[in-house]
DNA sequence: GGCCAGCGTTAGTCATCACTTACCGTAAGT
DNA sequence: ACTTACGGTAAGTGATGACTAACGCTGGCC
């Protein structure tokens, strides 16, 4: 199982969300996900690593260019640390909302 | 409607992440929120600050105290932005891996 | 009014981390 | 073997941001 935490750490910084976004777009080397990008290819390669690290990404050699996919595996542990909080979060919203009316009948 | 990025961000800090688990198990008061971490009371103040404006918690004064409780419209945020990518994803991953599979087939 | 508890804010410091430049290894083409 | 394209890595730098200490404000109690 891959830790939610490391997940979101990798999440938790913009120019490697833009990084994951291209690659689902269908993006694949390294050059691809770098071009039209206003960082370099290295820094690049340094978040694919980070993206790779959390299960966010697969990479695949084809010659001498390196393929990278989405892996659904990192999405899915977010997804399921999320929907613990979820859960609880209307439950207790729904409660504070309820007590919230109370007070307020209270106060007429 | 809340930025994805934003509650990204907010959830990309190990410390924060410890706030806002702590706000949801139901912890009210700042104090109660930062004792038995180890950061000082300011720095949960301003991971708290944070966290609101990314919705991901309320807070509402009572006295000289205020009591947080968590906001589900972050959660929903980053919720509809991940499913955009759980479908997109899980489709290209099959793609992938039936491109795999033909690939297979020829080697033989 | 004086006092205390509870928080937010500011200023300043320190560590983390994102980025670039340069370098090295590897695979394919000639 | 030489060259070229591709990409990971190391070292060094700069900027972001997390943290603490000190201060100020507000509400309740005596």
């Amino acid at each position: 199982m891959t830790n939610a935490g490391q997940v979101l750490d990798a999440l938790g910084d913009r120019t490697r969300r833009a990084v994951f976004a291209r690659v689902q777009r269908g993006a694949r080397s390294v050059q691809e996900i770098a071009d039209g990008m206003d960082v370099s290819r290295p820094a690049v390669s340094q978040h694919l690593k980070v993206l790779k690290a959390a299960r966010l990404v697969t990479d695949r050699a084809e010659g001498t260019r390196r393929l990278y996919a989405v892996d659904p595996t990192g999405i899915a542990a977010v997804r399921d640390w999320l929907d613990g909080f979820w859960d609880e979060a209307l439950v207790a919203f729904k409660a504070a909302a309820e007590q919230e009316a109370v007070k307020e009948r209270k106060r007429r």
